[in-house]
RNA sequence: GGAGAAAUGGCAGAGCGGUCGAAUGCGGCAGUCUUGAAAACUGUUGAGGGUCACACCUCCGGGGGUUCGAAUCCCUCUUUCUCCGCCA
């Protein structure tokens, strides 16, 4: 969530690029501000009748102590009103804090400058392509196709056991799943990332941290009789390792990376676009997560960006990048690129990872701060990113590298599978 | 799942219902000393709100209560530890 003396300081700047995610934020705005002076002046007011009871009391004890207890109980008749003024204000306190922060959830992150305007997600520029897109035989198949003919993915087998969206994979496929996520465990650690092995469910507070909570429960699924909930991303439990954390300057940067299975509702979306892999309930991820200064964070953006472009030239899959425009960017996120690649026998472009900066809007919820040169405590800067997500890089291995004799695995992967060809 | 015990500052660990935001030790930071370092000594060292800055207010696991006054008493939830049961 923004800070108030950022929205306060900027005011004009926060309406105007929160325009850029077609957002009239006007009135939010100068309610947050006026909600805010409200909190201040009520807080005041508490404070003094506060402090007032407080020297009340000290004066009490004082005067049993010296045996004046006839003036002592005088006092007390004191007390009386003033608790009730005290307590009235509270309450008036309590109430404004939550309508202020109801709002304050309402408002997503201010766009970077970069971000284009947008209506839809055909507004994303794209701002890279490498790649060649491979030319198929005349039998190519969609991986759906590919993955019964070889036997390596049974989405009827996950219907009969969970439901659809929930795939079995088997024998070549199943090891060539385990195969890219230890791929890409070794390639993130290598550029610098510390690995962790993360909890799959997580509770309220931990939802709340990384804003999929309170506005977003229907994306992930609720363990309702321990009030927990499957994570939709490693996003989640990663990042609330920081929750309610100081870190020293020294410590910054930090880079963890981890592999978790993915829970989603995916509420509503039905159809020939989510066939096969496409859109799954339950799908495997190694994520890439980081917490930077602010000075550097989009340093650090540009440098996450580019790792991800090694493991899709390593895999030798056609891709594109795009920056999300705001209509499609996350209510976290700031500033997000997005990585296609091309599924040549679906002849379209497939996400395989969003790198998202969220600035200080995850920190603030968070209270993720680091003491900085001047000894104040100061918001850390998180940003994370898909490293990769599973399903659609299986589905354009399987549809690029398909030939008449079976699918080629690529080269980099063949160490970690033990077979070069799944036919 | 059952029975007990506990939860205090970065860590360890005191704390009688009033002067406790909290002793003490360690750690951290700054300084003195030293060619430098160590040791020793001196000072300093939680978070949030509020203020131009002070003042002031809140926080001793979370929530509620008793009281003029709660870290201290009561209720409740959560977590941790020990024992039993179950178990990869």
């Amino acid at each position: 969530m923004l800070q108030v003396p950022f929205i306060k300081e900027n005011k004009e700047t926060v309406i105007k690029q929160l325009a850029v995610r077609n957002i009239d934020a006007t009135k939010m705005i100068e309610d947050v501000i006026s909600l805010d002076e409200d909190r201040r002046q009520t807080q005041t007011l508490l404070d003094n009748g506060l402090a007032e009871a407080n020297t009340l009391s000290k004066e009490i004890g004082d005067l049993y102590k010296s045996g004046k207890a006839a003036e002592a109980n005088a006092l007390k008749e004191k007390t009386t009103e003033l608790k009730e003024t005290t307590k009235n204000l509270t309450e008036r306190l309590n109430d404004i804090v939550e309508a202020l922060n109801n709002l304050l959830y309402k408002i997503p992150n201010v766009p970077h400058a970069s971000v284009p305007k947008g209506s839809t997600e055909e507004d994303n520029e794209e701002i890279f392509r490498e790649g060649d897109i491979p030319v198929l035989h005349s039998e190519a198949l969609p991986h759906w196709e590919l993955a019964k003919k070889y036997d390596i993915i049974d989405f009827e087998l996950g219907n009969k056991i969970t439901g659809a969206g929930f795939p079995v994979y088997k024998g070549k496929g199943a090891r060539l799943q385990r195969a890219l996520i230890a791929y890409f465990l070794d390639k993130n650690t290598e550029a610098g990332y510390t690995e962790y092995q993360l909890p799959l469910l997580v509770n309220e507070a931990s939802g709340f941290g990384t804003g999929q909570l309170p506005d977003k429960e229907g994306q992930m699924y609720h363990v309702t009789e321990d009030n927990l909930y499957l994570i939709p991303t490693a996003e989640v439990p990663g990042t609330n390792i920081f929750r309610d954390v100081i870190l020293n300057e020294s410590e910054l940067p930090i880079g963890i990376t981890g592999y978790t299975p993915c829970f989603r509702r995916e509420a509503g979306s039905y159809g020939a676009h989510v066939r096969g892999l496409n859109r799954l309930h339950q799908f495997d991820k190694v994520e890439i997560l980081r917490v930077e200064h602010p000075s550097r964070s989009y340093q650090a953006l540009d440098e996450m960006v580019a790792h991800v472009k090694t493991l899709l030239i390593d895999l030798k899959l056609p891709y594109r990048i795009l920056r999300l425009c705001g209509a499609d960017i996350g209510f976290t996120s700031a500033l997000t690129y997005d990585f296609e690649v091309f599924s040549t026998a679906q002849d379209r472009w497939l996400e395989i990872s969003s790198v998202s900066n969220f600035e200080t809007f995850q920190a603030n919820r968070l209270k993720l701060r680091f003491k900085n040169a001047e000894g104040k405590n100061e918001l850390a800067h998180t940003l994370n990113g898909s490293s990769l997500a599973l399903p659609r890089v299986l589905a354009g291995i399987l549809e690029n590298y398909q030939t008449k004799d079976g699918i080629v695995i690529p080269d980099v992967l063949v160490p970690y599978t033990g077979f070069k060809i799944i036919d």
